[in-house]
This record gives C-alpha cells, structure tokens and sequence, in this order.
DNA sequence: AACGATTTGTTCGTATGTATC
DNA sequence: TGATACATACGAACAAATCGT
C-alpha cells in the first residue's frame, strides 16, 4: 500500500507471470509500455522502472524494436563435482556432456608463464611471484559459450618432466593423466570452493551476458593434491549461473538419482 | 566510445573502485549527484542511471539523506558439502560455525503436514499429493539472517515410530540421529544439488536483501538415502549468495586446507 | 523538539535515437 | 519507407531520509 507505484505495478506483473498457471507464460509479450502507461495510470518512466525490476529479476527480457517478453530459461547443465579424485576435469565435461546428449567443444588453450598471484600462490604454497605455468581453455555446449577455465600448475612440474604443459595444445588424455605419466605424479585428491560473484568484462562478452551484469557467475576453485598432500594444481572455472546447476554425492548415493529435467 | 553516456560514467566509476590501489576504497563515499553532474556533464538522471549499473554488480549502495558508499563485503561464511554421509547438517552448520569463531543460533521450527508437490514427490519416490512432514528452520550466525531451511519427511517415518518429527519443537540431537534411534533407519548417503535464483519476497524480507532481487540464493536441496537407496528426506536450503561460500572435498584432502580469509 | 540544509527517491513531461518488422 | 517499440537523455518538481544547529 505505501510502496512506490512502479513496485506496485511491478509486483502485479510478477504476480501475473509467476501464479499458477501463469497468466503470462514463458515466451509471452508483455503490453506495450504505452499500454501499461494507459493500464496502471502512470508515465512511461514510471512503467519503464518496474519492468527494470522484473528484468533484474530475470523475468522478463526486452527486445528494441519488438516488445517485453516473459523468459523461458533453458535447460541447466548439470555438473557433477564428486568424482574420482584421481581424474582431471576435462574429461568429466566430455562426459557429461555426452551423458545429457549435449555437444561438447572448446579452443585451443592459451598457455602463459605468470608471476603468481597472491591467492594463487596460497593455494598452491608457493612464495608469492614465483612462476606458474597458466592453461586459460573455453569451452562450449551444442554450440553456445559454457565455461571459461583456467589451471595454474607450479613451475617444478614442467622442471620433473611434464613438458607439454607448456606448450599451447590441447592434451587429449587430460592434463593430470598426463603428468603421472610423465613426471609420475598423481592427483589423490582435490578441494572445491564454490561461490558466486558479479561477471567481469571479459566474461559478460564471452558468456553473452547482458552488459549491467546483473546476471552472475558461478567461480569453482578446485586445489588438487598429490598422494603426498603437496597442492600440484589450482583450476578456476567460471560458469553463468542461470545455465549451470552441480551436485554433490556422498556415500554410495543410487544410481537413478538423475533428477527430471524440469521442461522450460 | 560508441557506448551510451550512463555506461561510460558508470565504467569510469567503477575503474575508480576496481584499480590497484583503489582511488575509492570500500567504504569510501563517492561524490554527491550534484557533483558528479558537473564533472561528467551530464543530467541528475543520466548519473543516476550510471549509479543504478554499479548497484546491480554490487560495487556500491546508496542510503537516503546520506550519499553513494563503495560496498565492503563480510566476510563469507564457508560451510563444507560433504562430510559423514550419516550425519545431519544441522549438527554440522553449529560445528562449522563454532570453527570460524562465529555464534550460530536458529528460531523453533515451524512443521506442518502437507500434500508433496511434483518436486518433492519426485525426489522422495512418493506420488504426488502423498503425505508429508515438512520441518522449516531460521539460522542465523552472529545475529544475521544466514539460512532458510526446509526438510520433507515421508509420512511412512513417523508411522513407524519418528512421532518427534510432527512436534514444533527442534530435536536437539539432530533429526538424522533421532530417526536412526527412533524407527532403525539409517542415512548412508546424500546428492546435493546446487543452484543459483533470484530470491522471493519471502527471502528478501528474511535475509534483509535490496528489494529489487538483484541479490541472488544459493539453493542447495539434498536428497538423503537410507541404507536400502530409499530415500528418506529432502531437505532444501536457502543461503544468500553474497555472503557463503561452499566446500566440496573429494579424496583424502590435507587438512591444513584451509583457505585464507580475505580481509575486506 | 523544531527547523533547515543536504542527499537520495519517485514521478512526471518531453525529445530524440535505434532496432525490428 | 513508415510504423512500432524499446533506449537514451534532458529538465523539473516534490517526497523522504538524514544530520547538524
């Protein structure tokens, strides 16, 4: 009631696009802002603001030239981050991909020497600056931008052999089958941190993301340790976070745990 | 160069606060509209529109009747995914809580007895519109609104014995615990699934979000089995994005793998 | 407690640009 | 090319919150 009129006339929006069923539903066009001005009795600002808060929202979406529409989101893809702990994640991607039917592909990486970062440094223990090789890949699903990743790997590793790291080709059987094989040091185990955070420019352009940023991403920063618990890896992946979703199994969780993809 | 007036102040901006060493440090205050309009040209709204981008990606809020501040953000609170595949997670977020130093606490729950929607039923392997319990928890840790918790019961549990489960009293021992006490049946494992929304006017009010629900939840539903794969509860929990962060260990991870908390 | 100054919040009007059909 | 619909930008007025006097 004492709520500012663009929030009410947004609120009754939201109501008609959300209540069950939908007076609105996915795909639909909303009324013209000049219809809505006649509508709710307020001015073209006034109804340019609410639907600006039905967009933030990721209800709808506007198109110049064509009208206000209500947004059907696409199927997320599901990544599952418990796995073997000896395996690398290039495959798990393949593979799941393949599982939901969907087409993996990615570029070839981009292959840097760097100064390590202060967080990279930590993760890896290492003294701040010293030098880490660092693999950037990004990777696509039936087509469309999916993940932006990069690994750092502490300079010894290239030092005990595992020369192909630095050179800006892709490795088919996976960075961490490759270095047991060459310098015979495997991965045992790994952390994942998962947090959320507002898309920078780079990522805004590459996921497509509209330019305010309002949609955020999803930061996964996997530290992977040797059977001796030395970190020999730091792998941040990004990820838009209204396409992706992940699951954690614990114990011997059952095998038709697959969820039914809620059809959009 | 190309780009509209409000999205290169709002650019310039937002250099002044991302640059090392920031020229406007969190907390700092930036220049009243008044000002900015002299020194980009530009009109009060126009600046205004500049201010409202850098809102949406969290770099700045305003407070009425005292100016625009650069955002510093708390410091996340971590929890960890996996765990004892047998154990609760009320008993865990205490734990965790108690870890890091921090006073977590939570309101009674609130229980009812309801009919499953589609999703619940799924999960749960029950028809829908079947019978369940359903426990709803309020966390908070340090005083501030943390979680929004929602666990369904199959009926099936408190008829053979779990009657604590349908009392709107918390089960101080966890209720994992007390239904492996009370009717012999055991959580041995649980599949997380972890998705970024928008939040409800319901979460915006609990967790004292901005009211256009440019702030995202984590919505992180976990399916618990019992030792025959049946499952056994689904609990679906609610954590503003700006403030958590989640921990997912796989392998024999070190323990010294704490990260270190980013002072803000 | 009252008031005024400052600062952001809301709402209107208007004009022009750009994208789409 | 014209019509439609959203995008950007300006100006103006008043409301509401905050702070100091």
């Amino acid at each position: 009631m004492n709520d500012p009129m663009y929030r009410r006339i947004a609120d009754d929006l939201r109501g008609k696009i959300e209540s069950d069923p939908p007076e609105l539903e996915p795909g639909a066009q909303l009324p013209t802002e000049i219809v809505l001005m006649g509508r709710y009795g307020a001015s073209r600002n006034t109804i340019r603001d609410a639907i600006k808060m039905l967009i933030t929202r990721g209800l709808v979406e506007t198109r110049a030239g064509q009208g206000t529409f209500v947004t059907g989101r696409p199927n997320p893809f599901v990544s599952t981050l418990t796995g073997d702990p000896r395996t690398g994640e290039t495959n798990v991607f393949i593979m799941q991909a393949h599982l939901e039917g969907r087409e993996p592909s990615f570029l070839e990486p981009t292959v840097e020497m760097q100064g390590a970062e202060r967080s990279v440094a930590t993760a890896l223990k290492i003294p701040e600056g010293a030098h880490v090789v660092s693999r950037h890949y990004r990777r696509f699903i039936d087509g469309t931008p999916w993940s932006l990743q990069t690994s750092f790997y502490p300079m010894s590793l290239v030092e005990r052999g595992a020369l192909r790291l630095i050179q800006p080709a892709d490795i088919a059987e996976g960075a961490v089958d490759y270095i047991a094989q060459a310098c015979g040091i495997k991965q045992a185990s790994y952390s994942d941190s998962i947090a959320v955070r507002s898309p920078d420019g780079n990522e805004i352009a590459f996921f497509r993301l509209p330019a305010d940023g309002r949609v955020s991403v999803f930061e996964i920063s996997r530290t992977a340790f040797d059977e001796d618990d030395a970190p020999i890896r730091l792998t941040i992946t990004v990820y838009p976070a209204d396409r992706n979703e992940f699951v954690v199994n614990v114990g011997d969780v059952p095998t038709p745990a697959m969820r039914d993809n809620e059809a959009g």
